[in-house]
RNA sequence: CGCGGGGUGGAGCAGUGGUUAGCUCGGAUGGCUCAUAACCAUCAGGUCGCAGGUUCGAAUCCUGCCCCCGCAACCA
């Protein structure tokens, strides 16, 4: 049965170039859109970008620009990632988009009753023109660290949102699942995290402490706080409120978003949901950091790992592999150049590319390159649909992998090679060797198909390769060999 | 006693009371020759963080302790 489904990913802050977490996010989504897709239901799968706020303002400051140039710019580092790891999203939203900015005001305009005044008090700094937490004013002594000037208390007047009004609702709607926040450890930890119920948010900020946003309705000398604007992006893509075909794709399936932001997701963007009177998303994955060698990925220890790096050195596929198998779906996974090569080299080049090889191979010199007809691949593919319907992926790509080397271990005990060599001598041996190559090749091709959500390309080329009852040679080699972070053990000692 | 997760062979992990604790990578040896010097098999290697307890029996349950990692609400 066709279903019309919905997927989100984070938008991103624009201020800087994009990392491999905000690449993660949409190679997740993208997995899920394909495999949705290959069982015949129409996806929906947003992208976009976060374009307001000081920072934003501050860079472009920096660079001589207004922010609406300076984001014109910067937002295209985004968009090239998302084109560049094979997302195939269909929507893409900007925040500075004027669809999204009046929609964005009705969207206020209607949360009114839980809405607000009052008085916001913390530590600022006049340098930065912005409230800093308790934690970092205190961890920092005081001063902020970038004007050399002591934080100052301060209160002004905001907009708040009434949070706490929807805090039963939100409560039972993540306990019983309704609004399923995956894996499970991260939902008791939100859980634990609300026990005193969801806090009021202030929603807005004076015109002269932020300048660059969304006014508020009415009130133009305030400027709407960019959380409730970002969030409001995965109902204003799909045309909320005024184009109706949003109400097809709404509730989400699945919201991608990193732990980090997991507050903002599962408590202020659930309420302002409630406040609209819509539903809640089904799932909200929340998926792991990266991080290198046993430590974070920071700029200040250089150990920051660019996604198109390793896109540009062993291709799309092969980046889209070591994501989504060696980093856990629901976890936090590590990146190292060695053991992404390791990977490389071992389970795509020697495992799967090798494979395809031999199979293609002993078929164009036994048998002309005639196939004949494959048996559809009998391997039970229960565990892989089940770790794709938990959003357990790379438990679905282990599955494979099985199947990957169960294949290997067939052809090794059948040795079609030795049948090959009893042909004219024993009348069974054709008609057996053409059996056991052509159900290699409904193997491979079963392979390949539930390859279609993780390593696209590859799967279309061991379909190209087999599908047509011929061997169609292919120019290249599946994952060649490359040694560039780890020895080549084949190398002659010196 | 803030909350949560975790400590299992060199590395990464599975395993929540029951036969000799599994898997992948790495290492050693052997086989094979269709293949990208690939593939397959066998072997080596673990006092399951520490100490007590419950039990016929614990990595698995209980108690205490040690260590690591997140989070601790307005930075997006």
């Amino acid at each position: 049965m066709e279903k019309k489904l919905y997927i989100t990913t984070a938008i991103p802050y624009v201020n800087g170039t994009p990392h491999i977490g905000n690449a993660l996010d949409y190679l997740l989504a993208d997995i899920w859109t394909r495999y949705q897709k290959q069982n015949d239901h129409e996806v929906r799968f947003s992208v976009g970008t976060d374009e307001h706020g000081n920072k934003i303002a501050a860079k472009a400051a920096e660079a001589g620009l207004n922010p609406k140039t300076y984001t014109d710019q910067t937002y295209v580092n985004f968009e090239n990632l998302m084109k560049k790891v094979g997302a195939s999203y269909t929507d893409f939203v900007r925040t500075t988009d004027p669809h999204h900015i009046s929609s964005i005001q009705y969207i206020w305009k209607t949360l009114l009753p839980y809405i607000y005044k009052g008085k916001y008090e913390g530590w600022y700094c006049i340098g930065c023109e912005s409230f800093v937490s308790d934690k970092e004013a205190s961890a920092n002594e005081g001063i902020c660290p970038d004007h050399k000037q002591p934080y100052q208390r301060l209160s002004e007047e905001n907009y708040y949102f009434k949070t706490s009004a929807f805090t039963d609702q939100v409560r039972e709607a993540i306990s019983s699942d309704e609004m399923k926040i995956v894996p499970e450890f991260r939902k008791k930890e939100f859980l634990a995290l609300m026990k005193d119920g969801l806090q009021d948010v202030s929603i807005s900020r004076p015109k002269k402490n932020l300048s660059w946003g969304v006014p508020v309705p009415d009130d133009p000398n305030n400027i709407m706080y960019v959380w409730l604007d970002a969030l409001a992006n995965y109902i204003t893509v799909l045309g909320y409120p005024d184009q109706p075909s949003w109400q097809e794709y709404w509730p989400a399936d699945v919201q991608i978003l990193g732990n980090d932001i997991i507050r903002f997701h599962a408590g202020l963007w659930p309420a302002m949901l409630l406040g609209l009177g819509l539903k809640l998303p089904k799932k909200l994955l929340v998926h792991g950091t990266i991080i290198v060698g046993g430590a974070k990925m920071s700029k200040t220890v250089g150990n920051v790992v660019d996604p198109n790096q390793v896109i540009d050195e062993y291709g799309l596929d092969a980046f889209r592999y070591y994501f989504s198998r060696h980093i856990p779906t629901l976890d936090n996974g590590d990146f190292t150049w060695e053991k992404f090569e390791n990977s490389y080299n071992t389970e795509l080049a020697n495992d799967l590319g090798n494979l395809v090889q031999r199979v293609a191979s002993m078929i164009t010199r036994y048998q002309a390159g005639v196939i004949g007809v494959a048996p559809k691949g009998e391997h039970d593919m229960s565990v892989y649909h089940e770790a794709m319907e938990s959003l357990e992926f790379n438990k679905a790509i282990d599955e494979v992998w099985l199947m990957v080397r169960s294949l290997n271990q067939y052809i090794e005990n059948v040795k079609p090679w030795q049948i090959a060599k009893k042909i004219g001598k024993d009348a069974e041996a054709e008609a057996h060797l053409t059996e056991v190559l052509a159900y290699s090749v409904g193997a491979l091709l079963q392979i390949a198909d539930l390859l279609v959500p993780f390593l696209p390309k590859t799967a279309s080329e061991i379909h190209k390769t087999f599908e047509s009852g011929a061997i169609v040679a292919s120019e290249s080699v599946l994952f060649p060999k490359i040694y560039i972070h780890t020895k080549n053990p084949n190398t002659p000692k010196v």
